[in-house]
DNA sequence: TCTGGGGTCCTAGGACCC
DNA sequence: TCTGGGGTCCTAGGACCC
């Protein structure tokens, strides 16, 4: 059996975690620069508050029911992903953290236990050492404990935010009750493509031809489909380094000066490969890119650049000053930019680097860069910065409503009187 | 005034190899 | 009239996830 762990409504708890006054009240939590919502307790779901809604239009209606609105507070939030993921997996050592409120877990190892009530005892464990809410749902395979998960969400009352599918009743039961566009793995398109052919439930896509399924949908959708009939198609997936790093942003104003944007390129630039030198990788490629303001009706312009780097690397010298060297090539005067970014590809492990025959420029920063990643760790981040990011410059987040780093920031502690 | 930021996997088709 | 038979690698684009 598989069991999917999922924190309820995870960054408005986190919030409430340190603001206990707040329990029963709605939360949104807003994105950077406080731009959209993107993530709501139940009680601001109750109030009619979308997901991904523009704070700016939403002010008055905040205002009228009383919402609490936080601007995003990641450091807080990962630190407490880290704690539950701890339990959890104490619990289960077979796990795969799926995403910073998700896990599935692997149950085949635990012998001889009742599955709700060591889940009962579980979901009191992390209650009580993080007071995040969670819910569990367990069935014979990933697929279907995303099912039962949504079940035990849905109905906390009668299921006691657990519940398992372990019988075939159930699942057939689970299967007419959840819409096909809310089977994970099916989105938008999928779905409006299946409704087309009289496909409205996860029962009746299990229904279908497998070839069909298999040659409409490829291999991906097979495999959802036999995962659903409760045949085990998808493995737990063990942590693997990542394949790309993006850092993009949208700016806090429209920036229309090339100096602007260039020191946000760098930036971005200089976060890539800190990220790459964690993970201990060097990219062979790099691309930029840079958007004008989408939602204005002046002049657009978007446009990105992949450029192959003549050797791999993971400093942030050699980095920016390539990011540099791709801006160049797509910035254009006269618009006002909105939205920029620096995405590496093409990894490659840090030891063992290809040596080239002519050109031996590859990582002989590494020894300054793990200098200056220490230093950094030790007195925060980005104290230690390239020129290129010029230290006079203040380019500031929008974030009006931040809660304090309570966790993870010794001068942000909580106090008691 | 103000509209997020990250990821993954798969396939088709082109370019190339012998 | 007749025109070989395999392969691999790479990329863009489409789909999905949180």
């Amino acid at each position: 059996m598989f069991a999917l762990v999922d924190c309820n409504n995870f960054y408005a708890s986190c919030e409430r975690l340190f603001q206990p006054q707040l329990h029963g009240k709605p939360i949104v939590v807003l994105s950077n620069n406080d731009g959209c919502v993107i993530a709501r307790s139940n009680e601001a779901k109750a109030v009619g508050i979308p997901m991904g809604a523009p704070a700016f239009q939403y002010k008055t209606l905040f205002k009228e029911k009383g919402v609490y609105v936080f601007s995003a507070n990641f450091p807080l939030y990962g630190d407490l992903s880290d704690r539950v993921m701890k339990i959890l997996a104490n619990y289960c050592p077979e796990i795969e953290i799926y995403s910073i409120d998700e896990a599935f877990l692997d149950l085949k190892s635990l012998k001889n236990i009742e599955l709700k009530s060591y889940s009962t005892k579980m979901r009191k464990s992390v209650l009580k050492a993080t007071e995040i809410p969670i819910s569990i749902g367990i069935a014979p395979t990933k697929a279907l404990a995303k099912v039962a998960n949504r079940i035990a969400k849905k109905f906390p009352n009668e299921t006691q935010s657990v519940y398992i599918i372990d019988t075939d009743e159930k699942r057939t039961k689970a299967l007419k009750w959840l819409k096909v566009e809310d089977i994970w793995g099916i989105g938008r398109r999928l779905s409006l493509r299946l409704k087309a052919i009289g496909v409205n439930t996860a029962y009746d896509f299990c229904e279908l031809n497998s070839r069909w399924v298999q040659q409409n949908l490829s291999i991906v959708g097979y495999r959802l489909q036999r995962d659903l009939q409760g045949k085990v198609s998808l493995q737990l997936d063990s942590p693997q380094l990542k394949k790309n790093i993006a850092v993009t942003r949208s700016f806090e104003r429209d920036y229309k000066s090339y100096e602007d944007i260039k020191e946000r390129i760098v930036t971005f630039a200089v976060t890539c490969s800190e990220r790459l030198r964690k993970q201990k990788s060097c990219c062979n490629s790099l691309s930029v890119f840079i958007r004008s303001n989408r939602h204005k009706s002046t002049l657009q312009y978007n446009n990105q650049i992949s450029i192959d780097l003549p050797f791999a690397t993971n400093s942030s010298i050699e980095l920016a000053k390539f990011a540099i060297l791709a801006l160049n090539r797509i910035y254009r005067k006269g618009y006002d930019y909105k939205k920029a970014g620096v995405i590496v590809h093409r990894f490659c492990p840090e030891v063992n680097l290809q040596q080239k025959l002519f050109d031996n420029r590859d990582n002989r920063h590494l020894p300054l860069m793990s200098v200056i990643d220490e230093l950094n760790k030790h007195y925060g981040p980005q104290k230690i910065k390239l020129a290129s990011q010029d230290p006079k410059r203040q380019w500031k987040m929008n974030q009006l409503k931040l809660s304090k780093a309570y966790t993870t920031n010794l001068s942000e502690i909580i106090t008691t009187n």
